[in-house]
DNA sequence: TCTGGGGTCCTAGGACCC
DNA sequence: TCTGGGGTCCTAGGACCC
């Protein structure tokens, strides 16, 4: 059966939330007409552009560039700051006025879904018209405007809907590959990043085109497993279902890049002591637990460096995972300036599973001992002096446990 | 003139078990 | 003496997306 796939996307996501946010709060100006991006450049030492208006996207601003540089483009550019609170609530109406029609959607990011129209359209009739219905809908009640792509998979529902901006339908039918897909430059084609597009080129393959006419064994050694799914998306094949079940997060983590470099051990553990809290406190609201716990550290030479670790039974204990932080960041240590720190859990799970049995008890000591083990291995290399002075911290809970 | 942050998925290699 | 092979889990890094 032939299926009919929409992709919805907002137009410039996060200047369009924060004009309607200005509207909204008396604001006279609409600032997707004027020179205006989204970035956060003070606190920081040299922002990037976050999202841009229409207007500054024909002057060549282009999205994750330095600031500095749009404004070299610009001199007249407005800068204004990222709300990702008020993004959030913006996200959940879009997605909530969408679910209206019906449970079969997948969110694709803050401001992108697929729907499958396939079992809805005896209700609301041909696919089209009612793509131009919701867009109108959307843009009339949440009061910003959105792309829809309409096609028969998620691949060309995806292209489709990248075809031209703003408050656009567009759709890329099987018949229409061809003509609307295939002169495309490869590097467009969805999951060809900068990498793959360089490789590619250099093979002599430049469109789109020229990838779904390759033979997969000449790709094979160079992009491995990959191919078979890259040759056929070139082709505008693509079987995946549109799942509501993968709304459901895999990981969280949290990251930042410090105002200057950081020398001492203390001053990262620091900050990994207030991202845990951050994120094991999300973990606790949604009822969720860890199994995995993994540090990331960036360098001055923009070295990125992780390093993790699986845990015996998963957790939303502040303290655990700190503590399986700094086991981590013991590992990585080198003794370089470090620009940034992150933190992140992943393998989430809905419940706490301890292995129900016989060995529950063992279980828990086993965990136990673990930790007392950690403890151990931490106060073995700094002594407790060092440790209760990287509790500067200003958090008594953690200088009080250690 | 430097170069953010939050995700997902894949790969290669090592450890460990049988 | 010279040393298998399959399976699974874990880790680190990288590519890609927004």
């Amino acid at each position: 059966m032939t299926r009919i796939i929409f992709h919805i996307d907002v137009n410039n996501a996060f200047l369009s939330w924060t004009a309607v946010w200005l509207l909204q709060n008396g604001y006279q100006q609409d600032i997707r007409n004027t020179y205006a991006i989204i970035g956060d450049e003070d606190n920081k030492r040299h922002g990037i552009v976050l999202a841009k208006s229409t207007p500054i996207k024909k002057l060549g601003v282009v999205t994750a560039e330095p600031i500095f540089l749009a404004r070299k483009k610009c001199p007249s550019l407005k800068v204004y700051k990222p709300n990702y609170k008020w993004y959030k609530e913006m996200s959940d109406k879009l997605f909530n006025l969408i679910s209206k029609y019906t449970p079969d959607i997948e969110k694709m990011s803050i401001d992108e879904c697929f729907l499958d129209y396939t079992p809805i359209k005896h209700l609301y009739g041909d696919e089209i018209k009612f793509a131009y219905k919701l867009k109108e809908e959307i843009k009339n009640t949440l009061g910003f405007t959105v792309n829809i792509g309409v096609a028969n998979n998620k691949l060309c529902a995806k292209m489709a809907s990248d075809f031209s901006k703003p408050d656009k339908v567009h759709t890329l039918f099987k018949q229409e590959i061809v003509e609307k897909m295939y002169p495309l430059p490869v590097g467009d084609l969805f999951l060809v990043g900068k990498k793959s597009a360089a490789k590619l080129e250099k093979l002599g393959i430049k469109t789109i085109k020229d990838l779904a006419n390759t033979d997969i064994n000449r790709l094979y050694p160079y992009f491995k497993n990959q191919t078979v799914k890259m040759i056929e998306s070139a082709r505008g094949i693509d079987n995946s279902l549109v799942e509501s079940e993968k709304n459901v997060t895999k990981g969280l983590s949290n990251s930042t890049t410090l105002n200057h470099n950081l020398i001492y051990k203390e001053e990262v553990l620091e900050i990994l002591a207030s991202i845990s809290e951050n994120l094991t406190l999300q973990l606790r609201r949604e009822k969720r637990y860890a199994s995995v716990v993994r540090v990331q550290l960036k360098n001055a030479q923009f070295k990125n460096y992780t390093h993790q670790m699986t845990l015996k039974n998963p957790t939303n204990s502040t303290e655990v995972v700190l503590k399986t932080a700094h086991i981590l960041l013991n590992e990585m240590w080198k003794d370089e300036p470090i620009r940034l720190v992150g933190l992140g859990v992943d393998g989430l799970t809905t419940e706490a599973i301890y292995q129900v049995s016989l060995f529950d008890e063992i279980e828990k000591e086993d965990q136990n001992r673990d930790l007392e083990e950690a403890l151990d291995k931490i106060k073995d290399k700094f002594g407790l002096d060092v440790i209760n002075k990287a509790s500067l911290l200003g958090k008594k809970r953690v200088r009080k446990k250690y």
